[in-house]
DNA sequence: TCCAAAAGTGGGATCGGTTCCATTTTTGAC
DNA sequence: GTCAAAAATGGAACCGATCCCACTTTTGGA
């Protein structure tokens, strides 16, 4: 493989002006710039990332951890941050959590990213108590955190309304007549988890028709987490119209269960979901859902990451709101 | 950050032994690595990972290159590399080419983890003419091929035999007594698709129920081509009582479809699909499927290459063979 | 106790870029 | 045509590891 003095040679110039003609930064006169693309074409040249990385001490390496893998929501998450990046020549590399046991593991996956030196680190994270973040962002400036906030990451912290977004599943179920509604809620050691059920529970009592506790059940954002949850649900023997789930897959567990029982939906029982992942037009039927952009949150979080990390202006924004997205499977309550 | 000299001159030893101490290659004295372990730990030391690149010519990078990041199915696959090489210590860089237009695209996706000089390159590539993988594989010998097979990547192509596949939803359905079958194939230009459906039709041809060309209808593996398939299908006018769809992101389509158009499935349809995602158990009913073990062949196509690369000698298997995965979308046919 | 083999050691050369700086060349206003 | 400012240049020093090699120390069998 040639190296810039092999092109230096070839070209009758010094191996600074390849370096500056390559990277493109300083100033190189046309006449130095086309010996020297004439002798790269000839050598085949192509620069050495790791002798680059070393000496001017900046990876390109993106570094992006992740709780889970399962399911679409980190992957919608994962497909967005890869096309960011790339569109900037930078690379992803991923830690995806979901093996871990303890928060120690969970640090580990974290190391995993930092011992590659990233230039800068992503990270997912609705658990409150995952990692003392505020210690970390002491020590790792370039550090960007999505659906999580707090006051030492001012600015770095990208997030979706989940208090506007469990009002708005409230009120739809209540404009189309449900009284007695029942709630599957992700884990509720899950900020986003609990920021949407909260605001779910205190819309429904502003609007009259509070959530009795024993329709209230809590699962978690896991397919698994899912079935159990509809489980308990549907062995309770609780009576209601119309069922908010915490998140997509849930609800998709759902419906799922639901029609395995011959319950119709929506006739016999409404369905709302939340997140909008891609498969939610493709239920059966299709799930109304609140729509949360974790597309453009997470675009919005790389761009971010790639303006403090690499001084670039690209556009973001910090808040985010989540929307109806009005399917087939919510409908009138019957009574 | 301290560097190598800093731990040496603190631990009173060459740099020579503190590298051989840290990465565990060639001998150190029990005593000499009690006082390298005192000044790591005293200094915080951490190698850094661009130098131990530049100098050992390996960048524990591998580069993974999939046509698309829609839908479950490289999904499956890339949360299986990502854990299989964190095991090792090693680090998945993406490629995700769903936005090439062309082959060139395609090619500049494949660069884009080349030059980054990746140990190793993982591609998943059903189409046949996609790249010349043959040169690629004279130019870059730590190259492992999942979907595809070539002679001159002998022992480098991973793979599920679809051809036993095809066969088996045909049998599934016949068995099940339906003679009027439909289908919905992928891209027929992909080599995977293709295998499938040849397969598929052949199959029912040897059963005595030769599926008629107009019920024949070539989609592609996407929510959006399953639409407009699905699409087709119903606005054809022909009738079925059974249809296979090529993957289950199409059956999925299909499904929802028929619940909005209020055509019970499998009552008066039954649906089949292929790959076995992770959903597959959640669709309402919940699909029958022809199991391919997707993360098996991902998991042993990365051994491979580890092994291939680094000289490792991890288990793996180069074909697989699907299965029947029956649940509720197929039932008897009523004629 | 002796000695060859094995284990352990220090430090310099090297990987292939970037960056700095002193120096030369070019530019353009007067 | 002159001259100061701006542009361009070459090459050495540097980034922080690994690896090699010549040398010293330890080991254990006779």
């Amino acid at each position: 493989m040639a190296t810039v003095k092999d092109v230096a040679k070839l070209a009758g110039v010094g191996s600074g002006t390849v370096s500056r003609y390559i990277s493109g930064t300083g100033s190189v006169s046309k006449k130095s710039a086309e010996k020297i693309a004439r002798a790269v074409e000839q050598l085949n040249y192509r620069p050495n990332s790791m002798a680059r990385s070393l000496s001017s001490r900046r990876s390109d390496l993106i570094g992006v951890w992740v709780p889970s893998l399962e399911g679409p929501y980190y992957h919608m998450m994962i497909r967005t941050i890869e096309s960011a990046l790339r569109l900037q020549g930078k690379h992803m590399i991923l830690a995806n959590a979901e093996d871990a046991q303890s928060n120690e593991d969970r640090l580990a996956h974290l190391d995993y990213l930092i011992n590659r030196d990233c230039d800068g680190i992503l990270i997912s994270s609705s658990l409150q108590s995952e990692f003392e973040l505020a210690r970390y962002a002491e020590k790792f400036a370039n550090l960007v955190v999505m659906n999580h906030h707090t006051e030492e990451l001012a600015g770095r912290c990208f997030s979706i309304d989940h208090d506007l977004g469990g009002r708005l599943a409230a009120r739809h179920l209540v404009e189309l007549g449900h009284a007695r509604v029942a709630t599957i809620t992700g884990r509720l050691s899950a900020l986003d988890a609990r920021q949407r059920h909260v605001a779910f529970l205190d819309e429904m009592v502003r609007l009259g028709h509070p959530v009795a506790p024993e329709r209230i059940i809590e699962g978690a954002f896991s397919y698994a987490g899912g079935e159990q949850a509809v489980a308990a649900l549907l062995a309770s023997g609780t009576d209601y119209s119309a069922v908010f789930c915490g998140n997509d897959k849930v609800a998709m567990v759902l419906i799922a269960e639901l029609h395995h029982r011959g319950i119709s939906v929506p006739g016999d029982v409404s369905v709302i979901g939340y997140d909008d992942v891609e498969f939610t037009p493709y239920t059966a039927p299709a799930l109304s859902t609140v729509h949360a952009p974790i597309e453009e949150m997470s675009q919005s979080a790389c761009h971010q990451l790639l303006n403090l990390t690499y001084g670039l202006e690209l556009p973001y924004q910090e808040h985010f709101e989540p929307s109806l997205s009005v399917r087939q499977s919510t409908g009138p309550s019957r009574a």
